[in-house]
Order: C-alpha cells, then structure tokens, then sequence
DNA sequence: GTCCCCACTTGATCTCCATCAAAGTAACCA
DNA sequence: TGGTTACTTTGATGGAGATCAAGTGGGGAC
C-alpha cells in the first residue's frame, strides 16, 4: 500500500528521507514525473525559508538540518509553532500563501518540487494525496499534543517535555530504541526553545540547569546532552503516553 | 472542482453542513454510496461522544451543537485542543484509536458515516481524498493559530481571541460580514473556555467582567455577548491577522 | 595571545495569574 | 414556595515565571 513497505529506505542514499515524507527518489522507481521536477536546496543557519504571507512555490522536505514554523505578534512576541527534523514535509498543496514564517535553525537541505507541477501528480496520484494526509494529521496530533505543553504544563515539565521529544526523535533516527542512555546534541538556542515553549530564555537555563543540579540529565558544555534514564525524564515532562509524536 | 462550487448548499435542508465538511446530502448528488453509509447520532450536553483510546468505528460532521476535542493528565490537568462547530469534520481516516476525548458541549447532532464503508469510499473517490486534506490543513492551521495564543498571550487577549473566534464563526454562519455589532450566545461554560485559554475560570470570569466594564463587550445574562465594535476586539485580542481561522 | 562577540548563567525584584474562600444568581424540582 | 444544584462573580493571598541587570565562558578573528 505505501511505498515505504515496499522499498528498503536505508540503502537510499542521496536521498536521506527515511519514513513519513514523501521521497524523491525512492517514489521515482515509481514515478519517473516526481523525478524530473524534484530539486535540493541549501540554506544556512539563521536563514529564512519562507516569509510568512509570501507566495509559496514550492513544496518539499527537509533532508538534513532542522527548520522552525514561527508566528510573531506585531509587538515581537514570537512562538514557534513547529519543528521540522529531517524527513518532514513543507508545504501546503492547494495553498497560495505562507502562514508562517519557515526558518533554518542549523543548516538546512531541502529536497524541494515545484508546487504546480507536484499539485498536479497528486490530482492523478491517489497515494500521494493519501500519504499526504497520513502526514498532516500526525503534524495536527503533534500540535494538538502541544498545545497541552503550552496550556497546562509548568516551566520545568515544559523543559522535560521538549528533551523528551527531541530525544525520542532523536533515538528513533538512530534506531537504537529507548533502554540506556540517550544522547544528543540540542540543536536549538536557549531562545529558541523558549520561543517553541511560550517561556523566556532565562526560565530556560534556570530550568535545565535545576534538571541538570538534579541528575535528570547531563551537559557537556552548553549543548550536548544525556539522559541517563529516559523514564525520569518523562516523569518530569508528565507524560502518561508513551509517546510517539514527531513534529 | 469542489463540490461546494457545485452547489448552493443554503437550499440543502435536512443538511445543515454549509462549507468545508464532508456533506451527505450534497454528496450524494455524486455519490449515491455515501448516502448510503450514513447514518445521525445525537447526544446530550455533556455527554462524551468518543472516550480517547477507543476504537474508533466511524466519521463524520457535527450537524447541529458544539462538541470539544479535550486532553486531560493524569492529575486532572486539562486542555481542550479543538472546538467542532457545525460543519467541523470528526475523526481519522486510517487511524484505529481516538487520541482525545470528544465531548458533547451542548446536545449535539452528527451525521456519521461507519469507517470501514468510508475509507473505502475514499480510496476509490479522489476529491473525497482532497476535501479531507483541506479540511486537516484548515484544522492544522487552526491548531498552530492557537499554539500563538497559549504560548504568548495575556489572560485578557486570550478572551479576546476566544470571543473573536466565536463571533467571527458565527458571523460567517449568519453570512452578515462583520461590519455592525455582533450578537451571539456564548456556548460554553466558564470552565470551559478557562480549558481552551489554559487559565483558570476564576480569571476567565474576571477578565469577562474586566472587557464588560471597558465596553469592550455588552453582556445580558451570563451568556448573551454582544461585540458593538468588532474592531476594538481584535485589537485586544493582539490580532494583526485579520482573521478567518475557524476551529 | 587577547579582544570581541554571542550564547548562556545567575541574581534581584516585580507582576500576573493561580489558588483558596465565600457569596451571588438563576434554573429546576419537589 | 423554598431548597437544591450548577454556574458565576468577587475578594484576599501567594507563587511561578517575567523582567531587569550583571556576570561568565568559549570560540573565532586578527
């Protein structure tokens, strides 16, 4: 049924799209039309995207890198409203505009297909429109699982609950599961996560700082990260679910 | 190429499914099979339509009433994550278990179609496909519109917002526009509205009381709202976004 | 080397909203 | 008619996190 059981992504090189996206090259064994209107862009650090309420062009996925979806308030109040890890799609087929702004928050590629011709193999590909919505209805439950974080947790669950996502994310990249300890590099500011949590970067450090004081995790340096006990963590997050939510 | 442009769905009586939703009625026009697996439900206020972690065994949209889409912790905590207005579409497509609790806000009608029959249907019926997608897009947007006012809004701009969302839904269902005064009935509880803002009902009540005394707002009851300058609103809701998000 | 810059940390204080508590209002029912 | 119940308002108080303000540390340019 999905393409995804039919080929073995890991041996798909150039093209680092491992589950949920749609791919490039591994959808041209099937659709030679994708392959011809599929190209890669780079982007640097700190670069933006898209503008919000820019004509959009294109549609596509991040290969490498880690984007941000962010909304900002005339007075510069900003939140970010989604994180785009490798594998996930950009874009709104049938959409003219950008409702938000789409920035690089590491370096970024991005394997990318024109919005017009792309619209057009979905109207005659019903398993593109098909994964398509598979994919916006995870984005629609992470957000809704967020908006609980952003609602109703407090600062330090907050904290606990971004490490958390990030780690699993993390760890199912790595296919190594989540006994032992995890470990990773945080690929987001101090003011970055601030922005995705609806804090403020000094609430940030204190936080993870009293995390780190308590053993929940350990810092090397300002980024890298372990989680000696995945459980804890998610203890401090108060999180029923075992999770698997991904944006 | 959507049904909508097809027809004048205000002449389409015993469905009162105006835009955006899957429509029975108006479908089968086209589609003879979907008249044929659908079926109406009704349930009382309060009621809880579909517990999360349940079997999901249908879809649908809610015809008449309100319900929520609500996330609890295991300490009580809850957020509402989503409100279904008439026309909002319920449920999953290719997904076996509810993720959240849908409940009855106020008695509530649905016209549900057994998921089995439908996911069929939408498989062998392209524009089916597309509605759905447009209709999660919205939602998603939605969604992420929210993550803004729960992350980085003021008590008193998260009322705004919330009465903005009503009285502008409500405004489009009545096709009036929003010039002149808005009058609707709230249709939730304190409580409620305290679980869609992430405050508490206290505050809630108290920042309702706070807009009324400003003449921001005109209240008859504890329920009957009435917006005399819509712009005014928006203003304190920190919206620049002149609007038109709809969940 | 050392200077600078940027991301981060830590401290002191303030404020908005949560919490706890009590009283008011209206619908409903016996 | 009065009483019960569910919803709402209002008051008093406290605390989590924002805000303002220094200070730290590491990496890169020269």
């Amino acid at each position: 049924m999905t393409i995804k059981a039919q080929f073995d992504h890991s041996n798909c090189e150039d093209c680092p799209i491992r589950h949920r996206a749609v791919c490039a090259r591994c959808d041209a064994d099937e659709l030679e039309e994708l392959e011809s209107i599929k190209y890669y862009r780079s982007f640097e650090a700190g670069q933006t995207i898209i503008w919000s309420g820019d004509q959009m062009n294109f549609v596509g996925s991040v290969v490498a890198g880690i984007a941000s979806l962010t909304q900002t308030m005339e007075d510069g109040r900003t939140q970010m409203v989604g994180l785009l890890l490798p594998s996930d799609f950009v874009g709104r087929p049938g959409r003219e505009v950008a409702p938000y702004d789409v920035q690089a928050t590491t370096d970024v590629v991005m394997c990318c297909f024109r919005k017009k011709p792309f619209e057009e193999l979905m109207a005659t590909t019903p398993h593109i429109a098909h994964r398509l919505l598979q994919m916006t209805l995870d984005e629609l439950d992470a957000a809704r699982e967020w908006m609980l974080v952003l609602g109703r947790k407090t600062a330090r669950e907050k904290i606990a609950s971004l490490l958390s996502i990030i780690a699993r994310r993390d760890a199912s990249i790595s296919q190594k599961g989540l006994a032992g300890p995890i470990v990773f590099d945080l690929p987001l500011t101090r003011e970055a996560m601030a922005d995705y949590l609806g804090l403020t970067l000094e609430t940030v450090s204190r936080q993870i700082s009293a995390l780190k004081k308590e053993g929940v995790i350990t810092l090397e340096g300002k980024r890298h990260v372990t989680i000696p006990d995945m459980g804890r963590l998610m203890e401090e997050a108060g999180d029923d679910s075992d999770g698997g939510f991904l944006v």
